[in-house]
RNA sequence: GAGGCAAUAGCUCAGCUGGAUAGAGCAUCAGAUUGCGGAUCUGAAGGUCGGAGGUUCGAAUCCUCUUUGCCUCACCA
């Protein structure tokens, strides 16, 4: 379908140039890629439609007359012949598509292997940082925002054709997990997690809740977890034992979330590692006169040209804080995979700070700095308020996986789909999935979410389970046909016959996949594919009522339709992974 | 106080580079099943796109002002 619009931009900037040497008119003729191209409101009135208002004055004619005159010259183009037709239409110069041919072309395009994959962002190199947790407690709701985004723009960005490298940055030293230590020296009594039988990162988490406990009975606990993060930097190999011991037992919590999510990482940074790697760069910079010593020994940046503030990049101590760390990963990351570009999936109240370490970075004159993007998303609030640890209203990941794992199991005893599921927790556990990922994801990623348990909990409308539900009956099709049921056994696929309104409107949605892929990866949107795959599904559930596939009379007809059906399932299964919802085969 | 982001149907959200009558889902009402899976489908109703100006042939979209909400403005992360 792009093809077919690039081919009816130059047709109509051809007639146009025609048009105005026609009219005898001393005008540059239109460049082909200037020419706006839109989707009619309605599809009676064609497929694509060319408004002519541009031209008009251009033309010093009405646009009813320049579109009925373009239309005449278009119907002489013999380009235009095997393409289809162009009607004026008021102000519109409207296309209507060859169909059969574009058809034809769709579905050989679906079946061919490399379908889904596109070359937009082909060249790339992209780093994407997410996730990224503290290890002192499990991950809880806006993470598996953060993850769902990350992980489903780095399989956008791939299936592009960009060169994805997926990081987490796992912030593992500091205040928070010293509260778990101290927590776990004072009640812990050397149990692991097995002992309790507990998850290493729920098992840590308690400890740090354990923390509040301690600090009621005791008043001097948060200075004596600020003497542990010292204890911890100069090098105390008992701190450091400890630390390390419940570092691990979090890392292997977060992993199996991760795991049972599908999410992945190609690498994982650890801030004990990292966070003193920036000062060499700071002192570089200070070198360079790009930063200054301020009177009081810290190093400093004045960046009130461009709006932002005077920003401290070394403490006067000469230690470095949260920015010289980043400084510092983004070059050594640099150094060891060459990005041209990098995308943090932070949230949204760390603006400013990026907004500084860009600059920071551009300063430093970084020519790959040019393209850092924060993927900033907005708080998952719960009808009663934003979530705080301390409030007791946190939204746990593993609880709510598992919570909408079990509806989603009641769900389907309801139904009594047991015996066709198989695996019921398998099915459910995929179901919850779906649902979570699309959820988080069919938004906005600047909205902030209200979460509504009960809403995310209904599969009905617009949800994830709806567009499992439409990928599963496609399959269920595809596999009674492959048993030999059905008409379409005994017939032959002509993509002539898909020229009726409702295949055509099916056949133009399944030719979009490549242009949303685009546009997702373009304006790094997860929501754009999310909303793809619903207005197939949907297209799809509506089309497959009225329009019989096994059982339509015509052996040929059915055979046709069993393509359309293959290809709707097959881009559901993209525009799917896409966005990180597990395909069925039933459900 | 300064900066950033948001505001569209009762609710949750789409609306691509400005284009034809602003679209979905939920909820409400009315229908559809001797049928390839009803976790479905069809229809109705529901809007002065927060407000006011401006640019334009044309604005939900761009500009200015304004109202409301959220987030930032640490030698925390």
């Amino acid at each position: 379908m792009v093809e077919s619009k690039t081919a009816w931009k130059r047709i109509v900037a051809r007639a146009l140039a025609a048009y105005i040497a026609e009219k005898g008119q001393d005008c540059a003729p239109p460049d082909p890629e200037s020419v706006v191209l839109e989707r009619p409101p309605k599809p009676e009135l064609g497929d694509f439609g060319f408004p002519m208002f541009p031209y008009a004055r251009l033309l010093r004619a009405s646009p009813q007359a320049v579109a009925t005159a373009l239309a005449a010259i278009i119907a002489r183009d013999p380009e235009s012949h095997g393409r289809g037709e162009a009607r004026a239409e008021g102000p519109y110069l409207n296309v209507r598509v060859a169909r059969a041919a574009e058809s034809a072309r769709v579905l050989a395009a679906v079946a061919d292997p490399t379908w889904g994959r596109t070359t937009s962002q082909a060249g790339h190199k992209v780093l994407i940082e997410f996730s990224s947790p503290n290890t002192n407690k499990p991950l809880h709701l806006g993470h598996l925002r953060n993850n769902a985004l990350g992980e489903s723009l780095s399989r956008i960005l791939r299936a592009a054709g960009a060169e994805v490298r997926k990081v987490n940055h796992l912030n593992d030293r500091g205040i928070n997990i010293c509260r778990s230590m101290l927590a776990y020296l004072r009640y812990g009594e050397g149990r692991s997690p097995e002992d309790e039988g507990l998850k290493g990162d729920h098992f840590v988490g308690k400890y740090y809740v354990l923390f509040n406990k301690l600090k009621a009975e005791d008043p001097t606990a948060e200075v004596a977890a600020q003497e542990l993060v010292r204890r911890w930097e100069s090098g105390d190999p008992e701190i450091r034992a400890l630390q390390e011991r419940m570092n691990a037992w979090t890392f292997e919590g977060l992993k199996a979330t991760y795991a049972r999510t599908g999410i992945s990482f190609d690498a994982y940074d650890f801030e004990t590692e990292t966070y003193e790697i920036g000062r060499e760069e700071v002192l570089k910079g200070l070198a360079r006169g790009v930063f200054y010593r301020e009177g009081d020994g810290s190093i400093q940046i004045d960046l009130e040209d461009v709006g932002l503030d005077k920003k401290v990049l070394l403490r006067k101590d000469g230690t470095s804080i949260y920015i010289t760390q980043d400084i510092g990963t983004a070059i050594r990351r640099h150094e060891s995979w060459p990005y041209d570009r990098v995308v943090y999936v932070v949230g949204n109240e760390q603006q400013y700070h990026f907004k500084v370490l860009f600059e920071v970075l551009k300063r430093l004159g970084f020519d790959w700095a040019r393209d850092l993007h924060h993927l900033s998303y907005g708080m998952v609030n719960l009808p009663s308020g934003r979530m705080k640890t301390r409030e007791g209203t946190i939204v746990d990941a593993d609880d709510l996986v598992d919570e909408v794992a079990a509806m989603a199991a009641a769900e389907i005893e309801a139904k009594g789909r047991e015996e066709s599921a198989g695996s019921v927790k398998e099915i459910a556990e995929k179901i919850a999935l779906g649902a979570l990922h699309y959820f988080l994801l069919h938004v906005a990623p600047v909205k902030d979410i209200l979460y509504d348990p009960a809403a995310s909990l209904s599969f009905t409308g617009d949800t994830g389970p709806y567009i499992q539900y439409m990928g599963a009956r496609a399959a269920s099709i595809l596999r009674k046909h492959a048993a030999g049921e059905g008409n379409a056994v005994k017939g032959r696929a002509d993509p002539a016959l898909l020229e009726g309104d409702a295949e055509w409107g099916l056949v133009k949605l399944i030719a979009e996949l490549p242009e949303r892929i685009d546009q997702a990866a373009a304006s790094m949107e997860p929501s754009v594919m999310a909303g793809y795959a619903h207005d197939l599904a949907a297209a799809f559930s509506a089309w497959y009522r009225d329009n019989p596939v096994l059982n339509c009379p015509d052996p040929n007809l059915a055979a046709t339709r069993l393509e359309l059906v293959r290809a709707v399932r097959r881009n559901l299964e993209l525009a799917s992974q896409l966005v990180c919802i597990p395909v069925l085969e039933s459900m």
